[in-house]
DNA sequence: ATCTCCCGCCATATG
DNA sequence: CATATGGCGGGAGAT
């Protein structure tokens, strides 16, 4: 009943009878012998795959770019015609490439509009589809499983799906995107590759690993399946529950190209997070292999929608499986107001009453085995954390800020948001550079509210350089980054010399959360019960103060800080909290220096402004804060911004204790970090800010990805501590960089650190295409003792500054195309 | 040998 | 109860 509709005009159309009643086109040769030859004879195939393929074809001329997907099917041509030629005497078996699900995906594809007009659904009927596909009804689950998991086709009934085309994949990708974030996958990842290099051989090895553990809930893999609020839902009986795994696992490993920079996810890291579960490190064998064996099938229908490709990652043990993300980019979701579009982890509107256990746990395990919830312990966390976090809402009522004896608290982890910087859009530049000053208040201040909606808008050329600001100061010029989650945004400012550099972030470092579990941030947002986790980025990250813990805040009274995501909430209830807080007047004079909270968890420093005004901004400006509550906690974070104007002037954050790292930077690098001098902003502890130019280039580092993958910074010596030689070697060894390429041509995947690094590097080659090098040697660089660095943020004094390490586990690898 | 992953048994869910 | 779904893992083709 459905026509194609002539919007895509691509190869679909082309493809195959999407009638049912359609003869194959092309003529029968009487292939039928005696095999159950299917319709599908070979000529009929060819067919289909050429013209399936002919549209890539064409536009891979110029581009190396093939697809994988149109690879993949050139290849299958190739097989068939070699059939063909070959004769048709027998057409030997399918060959096991004709019988591929990725084949068997594409005519499956072939028969639907990418994009359907709302008008005329497409209606799926399983039982006309296996036959006229000729394939086991079985084959067909898995491709709709994996096309249900993207919201591309949803069960009507019995044997009847609806086929939506791609109109929902942007947003299902951005939910599933955030979701991913909340999960912390990065940090899994990263703890994954981590603990994989850093002693697979060493026996007992893994106890720390526990560290899993002490993130809260990192392995929170039980997340139920991602649903669509828009999506049409109906059916509700038929919707039934029943947690499919292949739609939960399709959808979590979108999640992790979705979250990962390089987004390159190999298969192995890929099982073990989707294994998750119970961190039983027992890595069972078999277990593992047949997550290895259903991500191949997921992967291919991926792959057949182009949203992946396969590529191979090359490090010491060997080249390993992994796919690389070729579908869109997704943007954070800037009117999630609206939309909720989430997971349904908890029961959806948990509203403030009781979010009982077992109703999130219901939620979080639909029906699946009936004892399963009690097993799991990311179970009980979860509610706890929920728990938690609904105590601190309710007894730190509106006021976050309870500045004599609370206590800041970075929220560790940083999320990808940097990541979104290709998003900013010209018009939102040029807008930066005429009334930078003010910009940057209002983005400061009102955040969400006034850059948003220019990334709205779709992706901007990525290709542009990010982070090219135009100076419109000498000195520094000041970008403003959405922020991703909350569409917040924050300012950056960048020496007008680097601006031009930056292109790309890469959020796969990870900082070690505080031990303390009771630090919550608090969320504004009920709802996501999965992200409470303590350091989060989530979307915003605000800090509670806890009113227990005195703590260095009082020193700048005049900071009030305002939780500054509130706009994604959903659930406004917690905002109020937020808001109430007005942050009274600001001497900043006095200071000299006005701060800014940012939802990332770093203070960015606003100065006073030369020519601007903005005196009173600082005041509004939103605040992102937390609270230890144990004073002994230090943070991990620390946030310095790099800034060149005399008059900017760099600012200490309470409550961060910045540990020795390890990190060695040549002195160049750090004299090259344009940084200012001291701030002083807290008389009181001297100490804390000691080293500015370190804070500034950690800050730095960390936003722009030099320091990648896994950088932990333990608060805490007891919980873990990841003994790091501070021999540079150790340092270079493990962090080896990684080295993309993919066939010949290089990813540039990272231009901009490598930029940055290179400017750093006098000697380093200023190539792109070397930047594993330089990033190897900027590491490398004997830093000496003096390169750590310490900043301990907490009231000075006598806190004991925990120790940590910054540990940087990149390790090298490869990405080469099949 | 390793990488892929097809095939289809069979437990469950659905109606 | 008959089917529709879909978890799962053996084992074979592809490399």
């Amino acid at each position: 009943l459905k026509t194609p509709l002539k919007q895509a005009a691509t190869s679909q159309l082309v493809l195959t009878e999407r009638q049912p009643d359609c003869q194959p086109l092309s003529t029968p040769p009487k292939a039928q012998d005696t095999p159950p030859a299917d319709p599908w004879t070979p000529t009929s195939n060819l067919k289909m795959l050429i013209s399936a393929a002919s549209p890539e074809i064409r536009s891979r001329e110029q581009r190396k770019q093939l697809s994988d997907s149109s690879a993949e099917v050139l290849q299958a041509k190739h097989c068939l015609q070699e059939h063909l030629l070959g004769d048709d005497y027998e057409k030997s078996q399918p060959s096991r490439k004709e019988k591929s699900l990725g084949l068997l995906c594409h005519k499956f594809l072939a028969r639907y509009p990418d994009y359907p007009s709302a008008a005329q659904k497409s209606y799926i009927c399983l039982d006309e589809v296996t036959e006229e596909l000729h394939v086991e009804r079985r084959r067909i689950y898995d491709i709709v499983n994996v096309l249900e998991s993207l919201h591309m086709v949803s069960r009507l009934a019995r044997n009847r799906y609806i086929w939506h085309g791609r109109h929902n994949l942007s947003q299902t990708l951005q939910a599933l995107k955030k979701v991913g974030e909340e999960n912390k996958y990065i940090q899994q990842i990263q703890m994954i590759k981590q603990r994989e290099y850093e002693h697979e051989f060493d026996p007992d090895g893994e106890k720390k690993e526990e560290m899993a553990s002490s993130l809260g809930s990192s392995e929170q893999s039980e997340m139920p399946f991602v649903e669509l609020p828009g999506v049409e839902f109906r059916a509700a009986p038929v919707n039934g529950r029943k947690y499919k795994s292949l739609r939960v696992m399709s959808q979590k490993f979108v999640m992790l190209f979705l979250v990962s920079t390089p987004q390159i996810v190999s298969l192995e890291v890929a099982a073990k997070i989707l294994i998750g579960e119970d961190q039983l490190e027992d890595l069972d064998k078999s277990k593992f292999k047949t997550k290895i064996r259903r991500l191949y099938d997921i992967a291919n229908v991926l792959s057949s929608l182009k949203l992946i490709k396969k590529v191979h990652v090359t490090e010491e043990r060997g080249r390993k499986p992994a796919f690389k993300w070729t579908g869109p980019e997704v943007l954070p979701n800037i009117q999630d107001t609206k939309l909720e579009a989430t997971s349904t982890t908890c029961s959806p509107p948990i509203p403030e009453s009781i979010p009982s256990k077992e109703h999130c746990s219901k939620n979080l395990f639909p029906s699946k085995g009936k004892q399963n919830f009690t097993r799991h312990s990311s179970l009980i966390k979860l509610v706890k954390s929920i728990e938690n976090d609904r105590r601190k809402i309710q007894s730190a009522p509106t006021s976050p800020v309870k500045t004599s004896t609370s206590t800041y608290q970075s929220l560790a982890v940083f999320p990808s948001t940097i990541a979104q910087l290709p998003a900013l859009t010209k018009p939102q530049l040029e807008g930066q550079s005429k009334t930078a000053e003010e910009m940057q208040m209002k983005c400061a201040l009102s955040s969400a509210e006034a850059v948003p909606k220019a990334e709205a808008s779709e992706q901007p050329a990525p290709s542009q350089p990010l982070g090219v600001c135009p100076a419109s100061h000498s000195s520094a010029s000041p970008v403003i980054l959405p922020h991703p989650h909350s569409g917040v945004s924050y300012a950056i400012y960048l020496h007008p010399s680097q601006a031009h550099t930056v292109t790309t972030y890469s959020p796969g470092f990870m900082l070690q959360p505080l031990p303390c579990a009771n630090v919550t941030g608090i969320k504004s947002n009920n709802s996501k019960v999965l992200h409470k986790i303590t350091t989060e980025e989530g979307d915003n990250q605000i800090a509670t103060a806890e009113p227990t813990k005195p703590l260095a805040a009082e020193e700048r009274p005049e900071m009030k800080s305002e939780t500054s995501s509130q706009r994604c909430l959903k659930r406004s209830q917690a905002l109020q909290e937020n808001k109430l807080i007005k942050r009274p007047r600001s001497d900043e004079e006095s200071l000299g220096t006005s701060l800014t909270f940012f939802p990332s968890g770093y203070l960015i420093p606003l100065t006073p402004c030369t020519h601007g005004n903005k005196g009173d901004c600082s005041n509004k400006e939103k605040a992102g804060m937390c609270s230890l509550q144990h004073p002994t906690y230090s943070s991990p974070v620390t946030g310095v911004i790099p800034m060149t104007g005399s008059e900017l002037k760099t600012v200490n954050i309470p409550a961060f204790h910045i540990t020795p790292l390890n990190i060695m930077l040549s002195p160049n690098s750090i004299a090259a970090a344009p940084v200012l001098s001291n701030s002083s902003l807290n008389p009181n502890n001297t100490s804390s800010a000691q080293n500015p130019s370190s804070s500034a280039l950690n800050f730095m580092l960390q936003h722009i990805g030099l320091i990648p993958a896994g950088v932990q910074v333990p608060a805490n010596p007891v919980l873990q501590h990841v003994p790091v030689s501070s021999q540079p070697e150790n340092i270079s060894h493990s962090s080896g960089n990684t080295h993309l390429q993919e066939g010949k041509v290089r990813t540039n995947t990272a231009p901009w650190p490598c930029h940055f690094l290179s400017s750093f590097q006098p000697s380093a080659p200023k190539e792109p295409q070397e930047p594993q090098a330089v990033t190897e040697n900027f590491f490398r660089t004997p830093g000496g003792p003096n390169s750590g660095f310490s900043l301990s943020a907490n009231s000075g004094g006598p806190e004991r500054t925990s120790q940590g390490t910054l540990y940087i586990p990149q390790r090298k690898l490869e990405v080469s195309e099949d």
